[in-house]
DNA sequence: TCACGGTTTCACTAGAAACTGAAAATACCG
DNA sequence: CGGTATTTTCAGTTTCTAGTGAAACCGTGA
């Protein structure tokens, strides 16, 4: 069943595949990961059905997660005229990838940590000497390179691919 | 038994608590990173038992975790004469912490999955036209972008922190 | 209004990951 | 050598997450 697949198939499913794993590795689900890879990867938007085929897996799976990689911003839907079915299809661009999920990495975990760790700061700021002075300080440390990181995010975050480039040359030059 | 504690240790047992909700957004399990955060702002190197009491975990559990941070670089053993105990103690410095995570990642995450691109490129690199070629183009596209963040991040990682702040800093003037 | 194609939800289950506790291994000391 | 303090391992258990499949829920057009 496999033996009719065009030889880039068959890379593209050892792609999806082992997307999938990588995934797990990071916070992020494999079959979130492999419905990705999978419409990264795809000539065409695809159906629900279209997903739950090639993937062997469940239509709850499959819109569940769908959905999700929706809620990320990298995936739309499609809609065709004459067509009530919801296609999907993934941002392709590298570049606008790595802004998306820079941004919502910032927004669902880097910006939570930077609030506790101000709140633990501040809970401490008059401790005048000994190891409640060092656990804020430590505090502040984690804070400040935290902000600072996000500074730079959303400086590059709004750059266009051709300027961050040209930036990072400049480092590696 | 808590209304003895001091209030900046009020204050650490809350950082521990949440850093550990935090570490598994990540791919972190929650005891890691409870430790983890324990050890950043213990005062003075603590052992297995220490950090068992503290956390309220097992022996085994403890004893894991403990050998996996050291594993990723995070924490060192350090041992005391006349004392045949270990006794764990964390890097402080949030730059060093950053410069170990991101060399970490890199080679367990970042560098498979460039294989894994790679490989799927060259298995398609005579496709002429059409979904094929469109594939292969994907494939490269992705390798080209992690390789090029590697390259800037091995430069990052070799600079002292003084440098790469004057470095972003002027990304940001 | 009903029937149909499609979407969404959800109680349940399978499997993975984390954790425990105790036994086994190791290191050190007289 | 014992004997003791400590570390390491691991079988068994718990906990959590992902996934299933079917029922409930739309929206549309006849």
């Amino acid at each position: 069943m496999n033996k009719e697949l065009p030889p880039w198939e068959k890379a593209r499913e050892e792609f999806v595949a082992q997307w999938g794993s990588f995934g797990t590795q990071w916070g992020i689900n494999r079959t979130m990961a492999q419905i990705h890879a999978l419409l990264m990867t795809a000539p065409e938007p695809m159906c629900t059905d279209e997903v739950m085929e090639k993937l062997e897996i469940s239509r709850g799976n499959a819109h569940t997660n769908l959905k999700d990689l929706v809620g990320w911003n990298l995936v739309r839907i499609i809609t065709r005229k004459g067509d009530r079915k919801e296609y999907f299809e993934a941002e392709k661009d590298v570049w606008k990838i790595f802004i998306t999920i820079s941004k919502e990495r910032k927004r669902r975990e880097i910006e939570p940590a930077i609030h506790l760790l101000r709140d633990c700061a501040d809970r401490t700021k008059d401790e005048a000497a000994g190891p409640g002075r060092e656990f804020h300080q430590q505090m502040k440390d984690l804070d400040e390179f935290l902000s600072f990181g996000v500074k730079v995010a959303d400086t590059v975050i709004t750059m266009k691919h051709a300027s961050a480039l040209q930036w990072a040359m400049r480092l590696l030059g």
